[in-house]
DNA sequence: GCTATAATCAAGCAATGGTTGAACTATCCG
DNA sequence: CGGATAGTTCAACCATTGCTTGATTATAGC
């Protein structure tokens, strides 16, 4: 039977690797590296075009980086814009060096 | 048809994120933070017992954790020692907030 | 040698996840 | 309106992966 406080700790860990886990895969490790280059907002087909992956697949992964917080998105009339949190990533960056 | 360039920035690409993808799983994160705050050698069984997952599940996680290089292993006699690779987490951490 | 202990291996299950292509929606422009 | 453009969603396929259980190897201690 775990405890409450392993259980926090457990909860904790999940939270914190789902950020690793979206950077963990190569795709959208290069969707990252390209918006750390860029500096500001790119386009979703920019994106897709630097990555060398269609569309759908840009969506898909999009939505991971998004949930885990890596990547904002906005969207103004029929295209999507989308930039590094950097915030976040620093964040991580410290923790890891730690 | 994707050119040399290409096809060498995705191979680079997915040999970073193998990094994050063995950090990227609580289990394995729960083992990090173990060795991080435990500071030099660890037994398999502590290691283990502190995650609270059986020995033969920390087996299949560490050779993960040993192939990104995020962990170090020894063995001695019957048991094996393991302990953070804090050079490779510096190095990463850097680049990811950079 | 015998037993307990530490670790590793092997097989299998269930779930997740990456990829593709087609269909669909919403928006812009002439 | 009508066609083109940008994104999004869906369905299907296949591979990977996390986890469990049980067997197996190697070592330590009596």
């Amino acid at each position: 039977m775990p405890t409450l406080h392993a259980a926090r700790t457990v909860a904790r860990a999940a939270r914190r690797a789902a950020v690793f886990k979206a950077l963990g895969e190569p795709t959208r490790l290069r969707i990252v590296d390209f918006l750390r280059r860029r500096r500001g907002w790119a386009t979703g087909t920019e994106v897709a075009e630097d990555a060398g992956i269609s569309l759908a697949l840009l969506c898909h992964h999009a939505e991971a980086l998004v949930e885990a917080g890596v990547v904002r998105k906005r969207k103004e009339g029929q295209t999507s814009y989308w930039r590094l949190n950097r915030g976040l990533l620093a964040a991580v960056s410290r923790q890891l060096g730690a």
